[in-house]
DNA sequence: CACTGATGCGCG
DNA sequence: AAAGCGCGCATCAGTG
């Protein structure tokens, strides 16, 4: 059922199998030791019998194992595993649970030993026999075990997927890339130029301030530029200056925009991250600590729809883009049990609002969700907050709680398990306060985090379940070869399937349906529906 | 010169 | 100068 894989500082692999006792319980059966190249061998024995594989780390492993060739269908992925299992509520009692940070906390890749600071061989973490054990120990005793048992698997099968797309890429046309800035900016320019659009902005901007030696790149040199102009300002920010009446306005605005473009996704980008006409982010699976992935490279996590025309599918292909429709409002109907909310969602979840009598237009509706979800306590969020709470008090309670026991300095939960880690132990927190009024600020921001966590984590869950059965069902229906329908993209609600032409209308189905089945596999039989939105297109500037 | 934090803005 | 969550990246400005 269970093989470990360890790789050895000789760079041989230790194959243990592992299966149940008499008792019910794990153990290591069997262990052989093999080459590099009696691997391959090895993988694919085991996938003819439904082996999970066991590793330390999916980034580490796989890679090089679809570099030849080798598929893999089910893996556990120790590294992630452990840091779910470390935090969860659902593990309190456990060795893993509250564990001092190791070595098994680690970002992915990570090559680390006990011994020194730096290591060069692609050596397995410590011990995994004995962290795998643990684990298992843990999830088995948990009374959250079925939801454990479900988000693990689901994060390991996403640490397979995350891999598979980054070596399948996402098909990009450096030629229209080329166009769309040529559209925008003008023509490339030799290096260490502006491009004409911009050099023209620049040069009105220069005109209007009075300012013809301007660095506009330099946020300090403009803000004085334009008080010098007489403009109140006290930032560069587009929200404040496009309130303001000035001819140096516009230009500037436009200036901006288009420095923006040219600057995260312009010629630089594409000769450094388009490599024979794919696009091969790394993605970090639980790079967010909700469970969401992150990126990195390239920065695909904010593809502006400005180069989405970039995005085309191959000849004889398409691009079947979907994404889940109001995916979190959805999430949070199911985990609050709100009926009226679920009637809302019947159809579109805010006209369903709007038809509710709870506000008058759908924007409204929008803000105001968002708002709860967030903890927006000023603005039209914060003032239309109350009459949602009217019409769906079980799905506002369940986000108040969450945010409650945040300030509070409390733990929450997602929907399968993943907790929020304690307050003071993420790196990036609030600097540490001195004053009072400052501490219950910094409360505040935390009770938001752990509101929107219990949201945002399980809407995570949902969409890697989605995207689990997705793999399995293409693979299943498809195949899994070079010539078969295939995930290239997946950003948080919304994923993008290269396929075939002939293939893409069965495509689209599967994805209606798997997203079906997810919200099933969570939530069972409760009444929340999980629309997605289907697009089969060329490029994915059509899509929506 | 290399590093760090702040700024600003793109995405969900 | 955001209000209201989660990210990544380029650039500037200040520091060592």
């Amino acid at each position: 059922m269970f093989t470990l894989l360890v790789r050895l500082p000789d760079e041989t692999v230790e194959v243990t199998a592992i299966a149940r006792d008499d008792a019910g319980g794990l153990v290591a059966t069997s262990t052989t030791r093999v080459s590099g190249a009696e691997l391959a061998e090895t993988i694919r024995i085991g996938e003819a019998t439904a082996t999970r594989w066991v590793w330390d780390d999916t980034a580490k492993w796989y890679p090089r194992l679809l570099e030849q060739g080798l598929r893999v269908e089910r893996c556990v992925d120790l590294r992630l595993c452990h840091a779910i299992l470390r935090l969860s509520a659902a593990t309190r009692g456990t060795p893993i649970h509250g564990a001092t940070r190791g070595p098994w906390d680690v970002p992915q890749g990570a090559i680390v030993d006990s011994t020194a600071l730096f290591v060069v061989e692609p050596e397995s973490l410590p011990d995994p026999l004995a962290e795998f054990l643990a684990q298992r120990s843990a999830i088995e005793a948990s009374p959250g075990r079925a939801g454990l048992e479900l988000l693990t698997a689901a994060e390991s099968t996403g640490a397979l997927i995350a891999v598979e797309m980054r070596r399948r890429g996402i098909p990009w046309s450096a030629d229209r890339h080329d166009a769309l800035l040529a559209d925008r900016l003008g023509p490339r320019p030799a290096p260490g130029e502006r491009p004409q659009l911009l050099q023209e902005a620049l040069t009105e901007v220069r005109l209007a301030l009075d300012a013809p030696d301007l660095n506009p790149d330099s946020p300090a040199e403009l803000v004085r530029a334009l008080r010098a102009a007489g403009l109140q300002v006290t930032s560069t920010r587009q929200w404040e200056l496009s309130r303001l009446e000035h001819p140096a306005i516009e230009p500037l605005l436009r200036y901006k925009k288009m420095q923006r473009l040219l600057v995260a996704n312009g010629w630089a980008w594409l000769d450094a991250w388009v490599v024979g006409g794919r696009f091969r982010p790394e993605y970090v699976p639980a790079g967010a600590a909700t469970g969401r992935w992150g990126t990195s490279g390239g920065g695909a996590l904010q593809l502006p729809r400005a180069v989405r025309g970039a995005v085309v599918a191959d000849p004889g292909w398409t691009l079947v883009v979907a994404d889940a429709s109001q995916l979190e409002p959805r999430i949070l109907t199911a985990l609050a049990h709100d009926e009226a909310m679920a009637r809302a969602g019947d159809g579109d979840l805010y006209e369903g609002i709007v038809a509710s009598g709870a506000v008058a237009t759908r924007a409204e509706a929008k803000v105001a969700m968002l708002g709860a979800m967030y903890g927006a306590t000023q603005g039209d969020g914060g003032r239309l907050l109350p009459r949602l709470a009217r019409a769906f008090p079980r799905a506002i309670a369940l986000v108040e709680e969450a945010a409650r026991v945040g300030e509070q300095g409390g733990v929450v939960s997602t929907f399968l398990g993943r907790s929020s880690p304690p307050p003071g132990s993420m790196v990036d927190e609030l600097p540490p306060e001195n004053g009072r009024a400052q501490a219950d600020s910094g409360m505040r921001a935390w009770g938001r985090f752990t509101r929107n966590f219990v949201v945002q984590g399980t809407a995570a869950e949902w969409a890697l379940c989605w995207l689990g059965i997705l793999r399995r069902e293409l693979g299943r229906r498809f195949g899994t070869g070079a010539d078969d329908p295939h995930l290239v993209f997946f950003l948080h609600d919304e994923v993008v399937i290269h396929a075939p032409v002939e293939s893409a209308e069965a495509v689209a189905a599967l994805v209606e349906e798997a997203a079906a089945e997810a919200g099933r596999l969570l939530f069972g039989r409760a009444p929340v529906r999980f629309p997605v939105t289907v697009a089969v297109v060329t490029t994915y500037a059509d899509a929506k």
